[in-house]
DNA sequence: GCGAAATCATCTGCAAGTAAACAATCTGGG
DNA sequence: CCCAGATTGTTTACTTGCAGATGATTTCGC
């Protein structure tokens, strides 16, 4: 971690040309893992929704048949929860699903505040369709990085998200 | 990555109760690097905009005055692209370093398109105090990581950002 | 030199995420 | 049973980053 020294603004604009403006990125990369993965997140966010630009469903709908498929049906409370997505994001999310026949919101059988949120038989094949292009999309984001480096990364991204 | 199979929605809303509905999120992270990606990075700023709370300079402002200082005056453009920060965004971040008194709008000598922003001697301190606080902020959000952990994540998102 | 195209800083509108307030409903203490 | 507090889904307001349009200025082709 020697390779940039934090170079402490020791005499502050006395410095004249010590660094490559046009390269000064990959510096600020070097020493500042926080920024860096902001800025991976953004352009991997972006090339995902190039990706998706004809499709149907959005990031999150996928994500919610998904999770519908997976365990069955859940409250919108239990989607939240376990796909990071904020509650009020996901009225509006759960709201497109609705409009295009993928789901229903059927009462919980025990608890009248809560939904059931339900996949209709239309949501199998939009689910397998999504779920096609995982790969494709995946390669897009993270065409850049080896196999073996991306499961390094999912590895060490978890530990940030604390999940075993 | 043998451990968690895709799971084709083969007969969809067929299995009742494969997946333990209460640790989903744990699955989902290890399949899809983006979402755990996108997800680990909301958590990174989220921890970072509280460490800053009580300081007087937002992340972008404290990544415009060191880039000033460390590679002298700068148009907002260079800024921009070096900082990967918008030009509309960099417009109300260097406003708020001149309301401040850190940085001044000079004139660029030779393009009178193009701003100059300069270091005013008061953005030193500042500088010092902001750069001092970046340890503790590293360490914030990425506690749960290992020194060596943190150098190979940042190599694997430089790749992601494509830069040496 | 002169006009077309590009560039810089700025502004406006837009999409997306977050926080807070709200009504309906459930839960627990008395 | 009854009431206070918590929870679920929803709406609204606020913040933030981004795309596009604009005016001033530079650069390039002729």
């Amino acid at each position: 971690m020697t390779a940039t020294p934090p170079s402490r603004p020791a005499s502050p604009g006395r410095q004249p040309e010590a660094v490559d403006r046009d390269r000064y990125f990959s510096r600020l990369a070097q020493e500042r893992p926080d920024i860096a993965m902001c800025r991976a997140t953004t352009l991997v966010a972006r090339s995902i929704d190039e990706e998706l630009a004809g499709h149907r469903l959005t990031v999150a709908q996928h994500l919610v048949l998904k999770m519908l498929n997976d365990v069955g049906p859940c409250s919108q409370q239990e989607l939240s929860a376990q796909l990071r997505i904020d509650r009020s994001v996901m009225v509006g999310c759960i709201d497109g699903l609705e409009d295009s026949g993928l789901v229903r919101r059927e009462r919980h059988p025990r608890d009248r505040r809560a939904y059931a949120v339900t996949l209709t038989p239309e949501a199998g094949p939009a689910l397998v369709e999504a779920e096609d292009g995982v790969p494709r999309l995946l390669d897009r984001a993270f065409g850049t990085l080896t196999a073996a480096e991306r499961r390094t990364l999912t590895r060490l991204v978890g530990k940030i998200l604390d999940v075993s």
